[in-house]
DNA sequence: GAGCATTACCCTTGAGCAGA
DNA sequence: TCTGCTCAAGGGTAATGCTC
């Protein structure tokens, strides 16, 4: 069976709330898409095309920064320090200089919860065999769509993104009400595997603190409409 | 009016930028 | 040099809208 379908994931911190996910073809096709909560969910609805999937893109970090460790996110009582002047990763930190935001992974960080369950996510994942990768859906977006501002929870700015999204070749199946952000990050994150796979990414960072992978600015025909 | 779903705002850390 | 502002993402919560 071909592996040909490029699979997006933005977690939230707990099973308590709602996750996306998205999966594409390489002709961009929208093979599926939604919000999941628990692993065992994920697994449910990954289970058709678990041996088709290629890559799986990730909307936050796989891995503490090489100075920590998990258990700086589990306890309060753990004594691992960056010895680096400057918190977070060197990906995060060369994201930021290239001017797209981001949370820096260190051990004040007010989401430890969900740093700690993209790892689980990563770890869980590792049965599909296949390639998994760090996303930052945000830089996506800059990238792709430079035109379009706003903040991403409002409705008027998903709107708006799937309109771009559709003007690119992306169409998201029909929906009484917009996609959420979760879903829409989700995709962005698809995409972002899909154009790894057609080397039309980069990766930004180093071995020991991991990558981010984000497209290349080349643009205009990136994402080729159908 | 009750109950539920959706939306939007505020808070957190930290880097970068503008202006005093 | 210093201060204040902006904004990345997720959680919490108040406000709003809708259905029964």
């Amino acid at each position: 069976m071909p592996r040909n379908l490029y699979l997006g994931i933005d977690p939230s911190a707990s099973a308590a709330r709602d996750s996306g996910y998205c999966v594409i073809n390489d002709s961009q096709r929208i093979i599926s898409i939604g919000k999941w909560r628990g692993f065992e969910e994920l697994a449910h609805i990954l289970e058709p095309f678990k041996q088709q999937i290629c890559i799986v893109g990730i909307d936050g970090p796989l891995q503490p920064p090489h100075e920590l460790h998990r258990c700086c996110f589990t306890s309060e009582e753990c004594h691992h320090e960056q010895n680096n002047s400057a918190p977070g990763r060197i990906c995060e930190r060369l994201l930021i200089r290239r001017g797209y935001r981001c949370f820096l992974t260190s051990k004040n960080s007010f989401v430890k919860s969900w740093v700690l369950r993209c790892f689980d996510l990563k770890d869980f994942l590792s049965d599909l065999s296949c390639q998994i990768i760090e996303v930052f859906p945000y830089a996506t977006r800059k990238i792709l769509f430079p035109d379009l501002h706003g903040k991403k929870q409002t409705r008027e700015f998903r709107l708006n993104l799937q309109k771009h999204l559709k003007d690119r070749g992306i169409r998201l199946p029909e929906k009484e009400k917009p996609y959420s952000h979760d879903e829409l990050d989700a995709l962005l994150a698809a995409v972002t595997a899909r154009l790894v796979d057609l080397r039309q990414a980069e990766r930004i960072g180093d071995e020991r603190d991991g990558y981010i992978y984000i497209p290349l600015k080349i643009s205009e025909d990136i994402i080729t409409p159908l």
